[in-house]
DNA sequence: CTGGGTGCAAATTCTTTGCAAAACC
DNA sequence: GGTTTTGCAAAGAATTTGCACCCAG
């Protein structure tokens, strides 16, 4: 599917600024900062203001389009790979949640500390709400 | 061991504000910022200047007393647990890194995003390191 | 044509730095 | 006593905002 009928369907207006962030975006293999994806904008003959550029991320990233990946420095911007979620269940009262799967901040905490890019992962989680930690804490 | 020895240990010369700053993230169920820590600082009538909470911060990272944790807003930092590791094995090349677990950034964000305490994770994971990679995608 | 999008400049937020005075060993 | 640490004020990086103009629908 085109950018174009994509941004349509998530009633967002197509301008020719948003389509080249999100080329930029996909063609990318690792996370990018407004700085960078300013800088190609401008190598494709695209310019536009940086101000932009955070509100078009902003928005990306209110529709769900992107994440953002706050690690030291500027915030980097990825496309969402298939949103997996997981289901955080509490150990004591078994309430449960559901998060977006957090790999993607790791695979950039990871890509930028190590060096290296996940294929795979298997993620276990277990824990307890806020409610029962808090009851646990004043039992303590 | 009391903080004045662990400081000691550590090469870092002993300050009430110091001492003040450990004592704080000590008792902090929760990764703190520079400004929760000057605030708390305060109520116990330890007066530090804002610089040099920071500063006293960066210190003590750099000594890997504490870690540091980006998420949106001001960064949060918090006492080093058991500094478990990982091995990461390149599935190309068999070369292998060793990363420090993630998990205690993951663990922040889910508690900032979800109010969820981790207790417990399994991780498990497969990549290729960065030089794997480049080769990959210049064959593609 | 009209409301949302953009550029520009200025404001804000978080963090770092230079320097002189104070605290530690 | 000599080096480290601190406070203060000012600078810096990253991001956000206000407003006038512009463009897609």
């Amino acid at each position: 599917m085109s950018w174009e009928s994509y941004l349509k369907g998530n009633n967002i207006r197509i301008t020719s600024g948003r389509v080249a962030i999100l080329n930029i975006l996909k063609s990318s293999d690792k996370g990018l900062s407004a700085e960078n994806i300013y800088d190609l904008c401008k190598e494709q003959r695209e310019n536009l203001n940086l101000s932009t550029i955070y509100r078009t991320l902003e928005l990306f990233e209110e529709k769900e389009i992107i994440k953002k990946i706050n690690i030291d420095g500027p915030a980097l911007y990825i496309l969402k790979k298939e949103g997996h979620k997981h289901l955080l269940q509490c150990d004591l009262c078994n309430k449960s949640v559901e998060i977006q799967c957090p790999m993607e901040e790791i695979e950039e905490v990871i890509k930028a500390q190590a060096g290296f890019s996940l294929t795979e992962h298997k993620l276990e989680l277990k824990g307890v709400c806020d409610e029962c930690r808090d009851k646990k804490n004043s039992r303590d």
